[in-house]
RNA sequence: CGGGGUAUAGCGCAGUUGGUAGCGUUCCUGGUUUGGGACCAGGCGGUCGCGUGUUCGAGUCACGCUGCCCCGACCA
């Protein structure tokens, strides 16, 4: 365990093979026996759930309502909206028949002939079209409007290459559906998603973000305009961490939703859609996380505090249970969640590493020593820095500590994103320094050629044009022509 | 769908010119340990990916099939 545990120091070596074995190792997810797809193990999905809980009610300060619609969506759905289909139509995975029978030797199963589906089902890559085909259904008057739905599901999208919690085939995400009776109303509200998002990401996640709008290759299928929030890895590459979309009135129009509005007169709903998924495990885990393993910040660590014992005789653990009884019992009641790990067959440096390697973001010591000396040693998990001091207000210590790792981590993640912001102007040097990772604001002169230009030369992609920069014209760094602003351009997972 | 690998214990691997299965680790038991991933002793665990063939005899050789991994195209 130790020896493979170093392996962990490759973090600077092969940043992707550090991140798969991390994942494994702290115990977060797995690859299942199905192809591309991942098993949630609990310790990672604990740290989901604590996502969806706080996702779940800063939307419904907003007015979003959950709602559940079906997994599988006919297949004539799917095309009702052209672009919308060109775009997830290679990634879909089919349902073609409904029943299975033994095979003729009796020792397996095929699939029933007599049982093939008149309309195939597709199983949902995203669930814009079986919701506005039920919005059809909603939606007479603008008095039925808005409408603020979310739903917390899987979707199945058949990558050809996957990767734990940033790319599987099937993984769970949310994404709300909303319909408006006007333009404006519409793209406030995919604004206001955003910036849900990007709150999220910073206070709770620790992990700052970019905020920006999409080019027009890179928006979502049947899409007028897509908002990103675009989060720098330890390598230097970009991770689209949560996306809103305003949808105009494509889908009011493909699925015939229309109402009458005050004028009596009949008009198409306008619409957003927004998600984040389980891809945001991701950025956590490669946005903190060091050679000893997963950091966390202590606003998502399912576990903010353990406490460990040192002990050669019952009488020394007995005395500790006692001491730590009182500790534990007041850290509940200033709502930290705290663990007193007395377990005798696992030692204490196996608990350490352990503990490490899973991010819990402080460790208390408790030995004879400290018993005497009326001390315990405190280990904070972002600098992994030990300080001995008094049983006395430790309480009160540790909230604070908590605090401040919560303010540090993100101060770390900001400073190395800042330091690896580039503006550059020239497309040679360019071309040299991408290679070594980070974000470049470049001029570009708008068009889909000289993007697909730099996709081909580089492997960079346009990220997003950022809301907060402050723009001027120039000239494109790659044809010279004419441009309107900079826009973020990384190479991205 | 192209190009290259690989398949032997839960995991990581060895297995010589064909002779009947081994190492490390995990796990279990007992003991000694416990302030940074302990040590000793014992034990459980394998139709060698599937099929056919050659042979007295196949993990090993031949042919076929399948799964998986890596590199491309695709993508949150």
């Amino acid at each position: 365990m130790a020896k493979e545990l170093k392996d962990l120091t490759k973090r600077s070596v092969n940043y992707s093979q550090w991140y798969n074995e991390l994942v494994v190792k702290a115990d977060l997810a797995e690859q299942a026996d199905v192809r591309g797809c991942m098993v949630i193990k609990p310790y990672g999905y604990a740290i989901w759930e604590k996502m969806q809980s706080i996702l779940d009610g800063m939307f419904k300060e907003t007015g979003v309502q959950n709602a559940y619609f079906p997994l599988l969506i006919p297949k004539s759905f799917l095309s009702r909206e052209a672009e919308h289909v060109e775009g997830f139509a290679k990634e879909c995975a089919v349902v073609t028949h409904y029943r299975l029978k033994t095979n003729d030797t009796k020792d397996g199963v095929v699939v029933d002939p007599a049982a093939k589906l008149d309309e195939e089902l597709i199983i949902r890559p995203t669930s814009e079209t079986i919701i506005w085909n039920t919005y059809k259904n909603w939606i007479k008057s603008y008095r039925a409007l808005p409408i603020l739905c979310n739903q917390w599901c899987n979707v199945m999208r058949w990558e050809m290459r996957t990767r734990l919690f940033l790319r599987t085939s099937e993984f769970l995400w949310q994404e709300g559906h909303t319909a408006h009776a006007t333009r404006e109303e519409a793209e406030e509200r995919a604004k206001l998603m955003l910036k849900i998002y990007a709150e999220f990401a910073e206070k709770y996640m620790a992990v700052p973000v970019v905020q920006g709008v999409k080019s027009e290759t890179e928006r979502f299928a049947g899409a007028l305009d897509t908002y990103t929030i675009e989060a720098m890895m330890q390598d230097g590459k970009a991770l689209q961490s949560g996306t809103s979309h305003f949808l105009g009135q494509n889908f009011g129009k493909a699925f015939d939703v229309q109402f009458l509005n005050k004028d009596n007169k009949p008009e198409y709903a306008w619409a957003t859609s927004w998600g984040v998924s389980t891809r945001l495990m991701g950025a956590l885990i490669m946005t903190h996380s060091d050679d000893n393993g997963l950091v966390l910040p202590p606003a998502l660590a399912p576990l903010q505090v353990v406490i460990v014992p040192i002990y050669k005789n019952d009488e020394q653990l007995q005395a500790i249970n006692e001491k730590v009884d009182g500790i534990v019992a007041n850290l509940k009641g200033m709502g930290i969640s705290v663990k007193y790990d007395n377990a005798d067959n696992k030692r204490p440096g196996f608990k350490f590493a352990d503990y490490e390697l899973k991010g819990i973001p402080v460790r208390l010591v408790i030995g004879a020593r400290d018993l005497e000396n009326g001390t315990v040693e405190v280990m904070r998990r972002d600098t992994l820095e030990k300080e001995t001091r008094s049983l006395d207000g430790i309480e009160e210590h540790v909230k604070a500590l908590l605090d401040d790792m919560q303010q540090n981590i993100y101060k770390k993640a900001v400073d190395f994103r800042d330091a690896h912001i580039y503006e550059c102007d020239d497309y040679e040097e360019f071309k040299s320094r991408i290679k070594d990772g980070g974000f470049f604001l470049c001029h570009w002169d708008g068009t889909a050629e000289t993007e697909a230009r730099i996709k081909e030369e580089t492997q960079a992609t346009i990220r997003c044009v950022p809301f907060a920069y402050e723009q001027t014209p120039g000239v494109d760094m790659v044809t010279g022509k004419p441009s309107k602003c900079r826009v973020l351009i990384a190479r991205a997972y």
